[in-house]
DNA sequence: CTCCCGCGTC
DNA sequence: GACGCAGGAG
């Protein structure tokens, strides 16, 4: 496929999506940290929970650097408790405020006003933070055009057509980055929408492909035509 | 029962 | 590539 076919495919992709959930206003977070803070906490758990365990430490008056560095990592994991694996996560959380304690003297805007490969690598030198938190900061808390990869993406753009299985994450990000402008409101609303097909209709086992907007487009579901019985039916299938 | 806006470790 | 982590909503 030539290059501007896909540049022009996935605009449309995006205005299509767009169009049928509207505006996502992402990132759901007040300030950078509360914004960092749901980004660690939502790692392989549904965004509900996050925003209860989110919610505890703000009822604490612990969703600050000072706040996290204070709190013992035990009373951090009780509040955390609805994020699951609350045990790590809260390691996490204070592991990240006391970079900020330490090399940036508390304060959070130093650490997010350093140059964007600078932040990424000081990010992904933490235990508990890897590409996807990392970008997800770097996209919803700094404000940077960077293209966030999850789950989601793999699986809507495999079933697109556009992407063969098992690629990397940056196989993936290349893809996003090297086919649409760098801009951070495309790139904000982008992974929001993709996130919004993804837990809502490009389900993993039984995606709902009859309320699919790009159903049109999409390879697997056009392919797919038996019943969702089988064992292939439920994993690739389209009912 | 399934599914969640993953990461570290081996 | 597998596994541990280890809650809550539908």
């Amino acid at each position: 496929m030539l290059k501007e076919d896909i540049r022009t495919e996935l605009l449309e992709i995006f205005q299509e999506l767009l169009d049928h959930f509207g505006p996502r206003h992402w990132w759901p977070g007040e300030t950078a940290l509360e914004v960092i803070v749901g980004a660690i906490l939502t790692q392989n758990v549904a965004w509900n929970n996050v925003e209860k365990a989110i919610n505890n430490l703000k009822e604490e008056g612990l969703l600050s650097i000072s706040g996290l560095i204070k709190t013992r990592v035990e009373k951090l994991g009780n509040l955390i408790r609805p994020a699951r694996y609350y045990n790590q996560k809260a390691a996490r959380l204070k592991a990240f405020a006391e970079l900020v304690n330490i090399k940036y003297e508390g304060d959070l805007e130093k650490l997010l006003s350093l140059s964007t490969p600078e932040l990424r690598m000081e990010l992904l030198a933490l235990k508990g933070i890897g590409p996807e938190t990392a970008d997800s900061i770097l996209l919803y808390a700094a404000n940077r055009p960077v293209f966030v990869v999850d789950a989601y993406t793999k699986r809507i753009f495999q079933r697109l057509g556009y992407l063969e299985a098992d690629v990397g994450y940056s196989v993936v990000q290349d893809f996003f980055t090297s086919n649409l402008p760098c801009e951070t409101y495309l790139f904000n609303e982008y992974h929001a929408l993709i996130v919004a097909l993804g837990n809502r209709i490009c389900l993993a086992r039984r995606p709902l492909c009859q309320k699919c907007p790009l159903l049109h487009r999409c390879k697997t579901s056009s392919l797919e035509k038996e019943n969702s019985e089988t064992a292939l039916g439920t994993t690739m299938g389209c009912t």
